[in-house]
DNA sequence: CTGTATCCTACGTGATACTG
DNA sequence: CAGTATCACGTAGGATACAG
């Protein structure tokens, strides 16, 4: 059966499962940086703009836990850790590519209509 | 140039654009709600499940101010507003599907590796 | 280097009451 | 019916300090 074709109830269900892997605010942004290849934590902490340490070991910690990436400690002094992504996080960046192209191609027609409703509301209000 | 092969920095930024859509919790059940056809204010109010009314207003303003929605007044009493997909709504409809698809065929994989997670987190707390 | 622990703030969200 | 306004709360997330 297709996905798309689940009546509401269902599909709401399924794409919160989604929800709560990307509805927080850094998940996406790790998840892309991995599907360039394996990353160290400080590589990650330093690529991922403006990611605090916190949030980027709760990111971690969330994406390991749900499969989608391993963690893999070098018992070395300093320690190196280093996070990849498994099967299932590199078949997550199929989809979530296709979001984020999708968004660079339309990117121009949101901010014209943000322009455009923020201009129509002031003008009301005068 | 294909959006998916800009380097990182840049693929932020556009990633960015729809995570503001879609970080919070309501808008990509409102956009699918609406990717079913025109719904009026109530009809959505019911369908969206646990929505409250404030936040299916702010929800609906923000996808019309980003161009993603229509808004219709009919002046009957009592007033009847119906929202509608735009193009730009529908087509955006295609990327949040195929990641409800995504999330749909892979569910089952998530809850595991969380429960295998947190069962070998608890073992070792012992 | 790679975390953990604590405190603190801001914001998202819900509940409730009111309006056109 | 379709909102708006106000309050009250919880939690995400940042700053900082500390630890292995």
């Amino acid at each position: 059966m297709e996905p798309t074709h689940l009546h509401p109830p269902v599909r709401c269900r399924m794409i919160d499962e989604v929800l709560s892997l990307i509805g927080d605010k850094w998940t996406i942004y790790v998840v892309v940086m991995l599907g360039q290849g394996k990353r160290r934590f400080s590589e990650l902490k330093r690529e991922v703009d403006g990611i605090s340490q916190k949030m980027l070991t709760v990111t971690l910690r969330g994406l390991e836990r749900d499969g989608y990436v391993t963690r893999t400690v070098h018992p070395t002094i300093p320690p190196r850790v280093d996070y990849e992504l498994t099967e299932l996080g590199r078949d997550l960046l199929v989809p979530v590519r296709a979001l984020g192209d999708w968004a660079s191609r339309h990117e121009a027609r949101v901010v014209d209509a943000r322009i455009r409703y923020d201009t129509r509301l002031a003008q009301a209000a005068e």
